[in-house]
This record gives C-alpha cells, sequence and structure tokens, in this order.
DNA sequence: GTGCATCTTTGCATACCATGCAACTTATGA
DNA sequence: TCATAAGTTGCATGGTATGCAAAGATGCAC
C-alpha cells in the first residue's frame, strides 16, 4: 500500500498524502485484481479488502467501480496545455502536439510496468477501454480550447477540435498497437510513425 | 410501439418483426424519456413501461440501461464492409472511406428528428459519449480489417487500424461540431470539410 | 387446424452498484 | 489542549443486472 510518483503536486499535509496513498492503493488494488481474475469478476468490496478501507469510502474516491480501472491523471490536461501554449511559434498546431504528446508518454512510459498491466487490463474487457476514452475526451477538449488560443483568430471553426479529438486517437491506437506488438517496435517509434502518417494526410502504403 | 425503417434484413418472420419493434420501441422510449427528464433520472422501470414490456424483457435486449440510449446499428459494418471492398481500385484509402460513411450518414440523416434528438440527449451527458464511442469501435474494427483486406500485402502494419480509427473520430467531431452549430451549416458539409483536413495532412488553417 | 418444437416473455430470487445520512475518528491550527 | 474541519464508516435505500423455470407466442409439418 505505498507507491506514488507525487506527479503534480507534491507534499502537503499528512491528510492530502493519505488521500493520494488511498487513491492509489485503491486504483492499484483494482487493476491487479483485474489482471488477475477479469475486471468483471472483481467487485468493489474485494478492492476495497484490498486496500483496507470499507466499501463505504471506496465511493468516496470513484464515482463508479470501473473509474478505478481507467486512472485519470487530474493534472495531464494542464501541463498539456501549457506546452501547446509554449511551443516555439514556427512549428505547426500537429507538430506542437507530436512534441507535447510524446513528452508526456515519455514520462509515463517510465512507469512501465503498472501501464502495461493497465493496458492489458483495458484491452481485455472493450468496454473499460470505451471508458478511458471517456476519460480521455475532457482532456481533449482542453486540448482543443489550448489549440485555438494558440492560434487566435485562425481558430475559431472545427479545426482545434478536429486536431485534438485526432491526436487523442492517435495515441490510443498507438498504445493498441504497441500492445499487441510489444516486442517489434518502441513505443515511441509507433507514436512517431503514426503522426508522420497524419501529417502526410494517410496516404496509401506502398504495394 | 411502430416505426422502424426496415435498413439492412427487411421483413422475416412474424417473429423478426417483433422483436425488431419491440427494440425499437425500448430505444425510442428511452430517448425521449431522457431527452424530457434527463437520461440519468430515466429508470430502465420507466423505459420498460413506457415500450409495455417487462423491465426483465429490457434486460433481455440490451445488456445494460446505458446502452439503450446509444443504438448500434449492427449491419451497418456489413455494410461498410461491402461499400470498401467494392469502391473503385483507384481511389485512395481515405477517399473510399469518406465515400462509405458520406453514403450510410446520409442515409441516417433521413431520420433527421429522432437523430437530433439523440445527439442532443448524448451531448448532455459526456458518459453517454464514452459509450457511444465504444459502440462505435466495434464498427472501426470491421472497418479496419475491411480496409487491410483491400490493401492486400500493404494493409499489414498499422495504417489500417489508424485510418478507421481516425475516420470515426472524424464522424464523431463532425456530429458534435454540427449539433452545436445546426443552424449555420449543413451536416455533409461538416463531413466534407474534415475529411478534407485530414486529406491536407491537417495545415496550420490561415491566419 | 392440430400438435409439437422453438423462441420470447415474464416473475421471482439474488447479488452487486451507488448515494444520502448520521455517528465516529483523525488531522490541523490557534 | 481544544475547537473545527475533513475523512471514514455502517446502515438504509433504491436502481442495475443475471440465472432460472413457468407460461405464452410463433413457426412448421402434417
Amino acid at each position: 500500500m505505498q507507491l506514488m510518483r507525487e506527479k503534480g503536486a507534491a507534499g502537503g499535509g499528512l491528510r492530502e498524502r493519505k488521500k493520494r496513498a488511498t487513491r492509489a492503493a485503491l486504483a492499484e488494488a483494482a487493476v491487479r485484481l483485474a489482471a488477475e481474475h477479469g475486471a468483471e469478476k472483481v467487485t468493489v468490496e474485494a478492492i476495497s479488502a484490498a486496500a483496507g478501507v470499507s466499501v463505504r469510502t471506496f465511493f468516496n474516491y470513484f464515482d463508479t467501480r470501473d473509474d478505478a480501472f481507467v486512472v485519470i491523471d487530474a493534472d495531464a490536461g494542464a501541463r498539456m496545455r501549457r506546452a501547446v501554449l509554449d511551443a516555439p511559434a514556427g512549428l505547426s498546431p500537429l507538430e506542437v502536439l507530436r512534441g507535447a504528446l510524446a513528452a508526456e508518454l515519455a514520462e509515463a512510459e517510465q512507469q512501465h510496468e503498472l501501464w502495461r498491466l493497465h493496458a492489458e487490463v483495458l484491452h481485455a474487457s472493450p468496454h473499460l477501454l470505451a471508458r478511458g476514452v471517456g476519460a480521455h475526451m475532457a482532456a481533449e477538449a482542453e486540448l482543443a480550447e489550448a489549440i485555438a488560443e494558440r492560434l487566435g483568430d485562425a481558430g475559431g471553426g472545427i479545426y482545434p477540435r478536429l486536431l485534438a479529438a485526432v491526436a487523442g486517437t492517435a495515441v490510443r491506437t498507438s498504445v493498441d498497437h504497441w500492445s499487441a506488438h510489444q516486442e517489434e517496435a518502441a513505443f515511441l517509434d509507433v507514436f512517431h510513425e503514426v503522426f508522420s502518417l497524419l501529417a502526410a494526410g494517410l496516404p496509401a502504403p506502398p504495394a
């Protein structure tokens, strides 16, 4: 019952640290139990017991049982926003996103082991995969805003939202492909290949 | 207790027609009730009552309460598959998808009224929107297969899945944008604009 | 149209998910 | 140390979801 990368806001009082620890313990217990028994077989009671809290407390941390499998990094949106706004002026919006996402993902990949387990669990039940998408959509909306802001008057139409949505899709597709062909390629290589395809307008591959 | 466009496989015996009718009645009741009272306030009992069946029967048609709001056209995947495989050989994969999706959506748009209501309900609770994405993912997988098949040996990598996923994203983004700016543009115009952006590699819009 | 096989619907029992509320315990800061 | 704010817990309640067996339709052969 520990772990914690203390990513965004570190430290704080004992209270906050305990909250973080409890949340992390619940999330980790959920993923490990799901990896072992299958997500559908894992009850809230089991997760709570494994994390050493009551069922009622589980629901103080997650609105839904499934939320425990889907880990949302609430600070990611804000970080990406800054990355988009601070990027060099010369870059195209797509290049800006490629950079911001690559940086974010490189960091996430350090938690390699738990990340893999995660991907495994989500992949095993499409139901949860969809929920993961939902979790990303809030971040995508924030991304779209940042892009629109960066573009100024030119960002009034559908372009920012499309770009953010496509970028999110690119990430998910990359993760999906990588987790199915883990031995063949490094994740970031897959990711960059995907963005190259997007930048080229998704041309037909050579026969 | 009527309606039905008898899209894919029409007719059949009385049994099948009744099943279709029941399913449609449940789905329509769900959407109308949700539009009126908010999706979260609509119980399975209310939906079932409105459709004139028992609660137990509801669960014979939908695995989940939310599924009733998300309407899945189970035949759409098969239709698109054929459209992709039957398209002229000269077209690029992206153009093929643009055509297949446009045809499918043009047909769907004829149910204009219910479709709008649908978009409204989904948009009101992001939770359901995510579920809608999940519903589309199965279709996307089928699309990816069709694309891979069309491409032959060239379709072995990540390209088909990426293309299918991006196309799905394009549709969702178009619907989203259109439903927010309904008065300003026809849906298919939005849709084609989006595909043009994709084909051009998502270039920065003119300042 | 009779009768049998098959499919559908339904009620009942059961288990899990999710929320509000009040009582209790623990951290925080003066 | 003490008062306050925050977090945890059990209990009560109601909605969601599944298995099972009985009853009701439908389809088909005769």
